[in-house]
DNA sequence: TTCCGACAGTGGGGTCGCAAT
DNA sequence: ATTGCGACCCCACTATCGGAA
């Protein structure tokens, strides 16, 4: 018998943060949103897309193949790679699509599956249940151990554990109303992220040429000053409507220039987006953006850049890479 | 009537596998 | 052996539309 299928619930992006005693409270973990699914011996991990990725991970597959407890579950959770109590999702990336034992145990990879919800338990469907009592199952079914993690929640206090996420480097806080049921493949306003937001300024070193119905610019290219030469920090390509892709377009027109102003090569900077076969226009590093992220990569650039509005008060030549700074409550 | 959720479209970083070079 | 590209993860965001509220 094949195992079933269950699309996972999905969470609305929230800016405003709260307290209320109607909802629990949860560390936002930064992996792979996965279903583990039991049918008696058959245990599976399904992505959100409905990919079967058990083979990637055995030693989660084997970990829940050895809970103890009825052999017929559906359980949510988010898988990460840890070092330490930090996740790393790019060490995680090293894991995905590798299926080969060999090349699993050179990855040096440490896998923890962190749970948080209990669709289906022991033949029952608990989804009209109240999320509270369903984590009760939950938190009763299992032994936890290392490779297959409880996480835990704390009630009505929203705010206090947003700001100890953004003080302890998490991606940031899910909000779960206790009384809320499970809705499979929906974003339910019942379930909220609360995101930690870092932001810097930036130069616009300069831009790509926009694809299909874009219209203006592509993304802009940005970088900082260390000492007296730009780095490259990646481009950004969101977060501009129309009105203000126009107006980037006629600031930047003036600016256009032969010279590549950062220090990486342009064959460097072009690998980097080699996704775009758009063209790279270089400019005058004068102008100065304000960029919202979640954090530097490893590499040295931005990841979930977006645009946030122009900062014509600041000289690019004050402009260097900050200890991340969250922003907004 | 207004608002919300779903979808499509555009843009980002990063990793692996695989085919072409 | 190297390179380019697609397919996945993670997304942010704008614009649009139809149905719910």
């Amino acid at each position: 018998m094949p195992s079933e299928w269950i699309a996972p619930m999905l969470a609305t992006l929230s800016s405003r943060r709260f307290d209320d005693p109607a909802w629990v409270f949860e560390r936002k973990l930064d992996g792979e949103r996965l279903m583990a699914v039991r049918d008696g011996a058959d245990v599976r991990l399904w992505t959100r897309n409905r990919l079967d990725v058990s083979a990637s991970y055995p030693e989660v597959i084997r970990a829940l193949k050895a809970l103890r407890g009825p052999k017929s579950w559906v359980i949510d959770g988010e898988l990460c790679a840890m070092r330490g109590d930090q996740t790393s999702f790019e060490d995680l990336q090293k894991r995905m699509h590798v299926t080969d034992r060999r090349a699993i145990a050179n990855a040096g990879v440490t896998l923890a599956y962190w749970v948080f919800d209990l669709p289906r338990f022991d033949g029952h469907d608990l989804c009209p249940l109240p999320l509270t009592a369903r984590k009760d199952a939950l938190r009763d079914a299992f032994a936890y151990d290392d490779t297959i993690r409880l996480s835990t929640h704390e009630a009505e206090r929203g705010l206090a554990l947003f700001h100890h996420a953004q003080d302890a480097g998490w991606e940031g806080v899910m909000a779960k109303r206790a009384a809320s049921t499970y809705q499979p493949g929906r974003r339910s306003p019942d379930w909220l992220k609360f995101k930690v937001v870092r932001g810097q300024e930036l130069v616009v070193g300069g831009w790509t040429d926009p694809q299909g119905s874009r219209s203006g610019l592509g993304a802009l290219l940005l970088g900082y000053y260390d000492g007296d030469v730009l780095r490259y920090a990646g481009k950004v390509g969101t977060g501009f409507d129309a009105r203000t892709l126009a107006h980037l377009g006629s600031l930047l027109g003036p600016l256009a220039s032969d010279t590549n102003p950062f220090a990486e090569s342009a064959a460097e900077i072009r690998k980097a987006s080699r996704s775009s076969p758009s063209q790279t226009h270089w400019v005058e590093p004068s102008l100065v953006v304000e960029i919202g992220f979640s954090e530097w990569t490893g590499a040295g650039r931005l990841r979930h850049p977006r645009y946030q509005g122009l900062r014509d008060d600041k000289d690019p030549r004050e402009v260097v890479r900050e200890e991340p700074r969250p922003i907004g409550p």
